[in-house]
DNA sequence: GTGTTTACCGAACATTCGGTCAGCTGACAA
DNA sequence: TTGTCAGCTGACCGAATGTTCGGTAAACAC
């Protein structure tokens, strides 16, 4: 009978495998400075090759992008991030973002690096303001509710927080560093009650 | 007499009016995105009228990058910098970064960006990896000197403290928003006394 | 007026780009 | 043994890339 291993044909490359090593050279070169020529080499194939698997180098950043952004539109429609004191749900939202940005890193690295040069690009770039209005929400709910300091605007201050959680992209090696929690940990700690010792 | 305008001639294109407008369109589309065009049709010249101002495009982000640096440079060189308590160096780097970050807003957002494609890149890079090891000794010492909250490691302290700096360039627009000055305080509150209400 | 310089244009350059296509190959089925 | 087909190759396409070059109109110097 022989059950086809399904993924052990060829030379093992698929579909998959193909948009992951696209997105760490995406990353290492950006999009636009990448080209098929570089990705062939990276996979170790022909540019046609890559054809065979994926349609082109557009559709290979827009599920890029749509891997990135599902997870944190999943996450933000969990009950712990719509019920409860606005302050918790924050927490909760900041915690469970930077542990999506840990796992997905190469996904998230590319989403924040878009600026909109291709109706792909800005189809994410909608949708990841779409996230950050319900972040912007939950923090001014904070605010409202009395767990946040005034003497800030909130708007400004959604900003700078997801700036932080943000910039890991700019320095995060899953091998090295810590684990997403104990980074969880570390900006909740430095963004709620301060770098000061006191 | 008629003493020469030495810059009203011909259209008034000059090397430091192309380098503008540059970086301008290199912010918007990412350089690699942006072609010697796109640049021209931002200019309102054509693509070779472009090299009788400056030598290529390669030359055109060099000078960019160097703006930037130069002034971060200049900078960590003043005695502020250099001498007194490392948790009052450290807020005055902050709140300097911050005035450059706004007052050379586009070439530091170009800065940001770079990746090391070519050797111009990788010089820039090198350059900024220079300045956030200073920054890195300043937290460092303010740590040592009691004046940071020791439960989080310096090296993450620097690299938050400073992705939220460098955030700023991913919204700010001098229009709208607030002054360098006030920016500055809100992420130094932020950043050392915290965003909870106590 | 004559000669020179400044600031530019249009055409062309070699190269690289993303993408296509006919055809080959080796594993497997019948 | 023949046929099928997934998985791939190499040659190639038109368009776009950064850059160069010959030419030129206007402003200036004398």
């Amino acid at each position: 009978m022989t059950t086809t291993p399904a993924r052990q044909r060829g030379r093992g490359h698929d579909p998959e495998s193909v948009l992951h090593t696209a997105v760490t050279v995406f990353n290492e070169r950006g999009y636009d400075g990448t080209s098929m020529e570089d990705l062939a080499r990276a996979l170790g194939m022909t540019k046609s090759a890559i054809y065979y698997h994926v349609p082109g180098k557009e559709q290979l950043l827009g599920r890029a992008l749509d891997r990135a952004l599902d997870g944190l539109f999943t996450m933000i429609a969990d009950p712990m991030a719509v019920s409860g004191p606005a302050i918790t749900r924050l927490e909760w939202v900041v915690r469970r973002s930077v542990s999506i940005l840990v796992e997905r890193l190469p996904y998230v690295t590319l989403l924040l690096r878009v600026r909109g040069n291709s109706a792909t690009e800005q189809h994410a770039l909608e949708r990841r303001r779409e996230f950050d209005r319900f972040v912007s929400h939950l923090v001014k709910e904070a605010a409202a509710e009395g767990h946040i300091r005034p003497d800030v605007d909130p708007a400004l201050v959604t900003r700078l927080l997801f700036g932080t959680v943000n910039s890991i992209t700019e320095w995060y090696q899953p091998s090295r560093g810590g684990s997403a929690d104990e980074l969880a940990d570390a900006i909740l700690t430095i963004a709620f009650d301060g770098l000061r010792t006191r």
